[in-house]
DNA sequence: AAGTTGGTCAACCGCAGGTGC
DNA sequence: CGCACCTGCGGTTGACCAACT
């Protein structure tokens, strides 16, 4: 036997949802809150639709500090580092997104990002000035293996050169963007966080010993300094 | 002008994990 | 400990629209 649904599927409204349910699932959360309970929410907001659907017109589309579309540079860049680093975990990779959702994110990145991390990836694969990788140091930051010309980027020497475990790990193309493995270990929000410092995504700085941003408090928006630009590809 | 194709994105589905009893 | 319930997540679908033929 399955698993029972999570909803009479026959007794509820289901595909786009209207201006009239909208405000109906608005308002109710706005007076009363979600109530931790999606379940019990719509019959109580009057609405003829599953919990799980009204939890995610809500977190997708109806909480007031969404933001859709125009996606900056910067936002490509973390969604790149992030994936190439932890893969498709949308919901951490969005949480380090002020006001972009999980399905937000997963669509931005299916849509347009992949493409564009394609074209990189060809490009990179047939332009022999671009096999570049750092032989100098172990430990230095670069984006040469990345963007093969017009970096918008600090020189290798400007970014971080901290020596820590994790970072002792690299052997050669230290840019998170092109290396799969070398951050395998940064799992929980906290050393994503960490795995951004080091990429130098921080202007401000982290305090590995707080696992914390500093900066305001607030959400953090990360600002890049030492990455490359999808603008600078041919 | 009509039909086709491709891109976008909201929404759904099913599973995994957490929690309370 | 085992079960049921609920939430959250990632993958997928399908409707809609614009560009193209």
């Amino acid at each position: 036997m399955g698993r029972a649904p999570c909803c009479d599927r026959a007794n509820v409204k289901r595909g786009p949802w209207s201006p009239d349910e909208d405000m109906l699932l608005r308002n109710y959360i706005q007076k009363h809150g979600t109530g931790g309970n999606w379940i019990s929410l719509p019959s109580k907001a009057g609405l003829r639709r599953c919990g799980k659907s009204c939890r995610l017109r809500w977190l997708n589309y109806l909480r007031p500090d969404i933001k859709h579309g125009g996606y900056t540079e910067e936002e490509d860049t973390i969604i790149c580092t992030l994936y190439k680093n932890i893969g498709s975990r949308w919901s951490v990779i969005a949480s380090h997104l002020p006001g972009r959702t999980d399905n937000d994110v997963k669509n931005y990145w299916n849509t347009k990002l992949k493409k564009k991390m394609m074209a990189i990836d060809n490009y990179q694969s047939t332009s022999p000035s671009t096999t570049t990788t750092t032989t100098t140091t172990t430990t230095t930051k670069t984006t040469e293996s990345l963007v093969p010309y017009n970096l918008t980027t600090q020189t290798s020497s400007e970014v971080s050169t901290d020596s820590s475990s994790s970072a002792e790990q690299h052997t050669e193309n230290t840019n998170g963007l092109n290396n799969g493995n070398y951050w395998s270990g940064y799992n929980g929000d906290g050393e994503v966080e960490a795995m951004l410092f080091e990429l130098g995504f921080f202007s401000d700085g982290y305090d590995q010993t707080q696992d914390q941003v500093m900066g305001d408090g607030g959400p953090w928006l990360p600002t890049l300094t030492n990455l490359w630009t999808f603008s600078d590809l041919p």
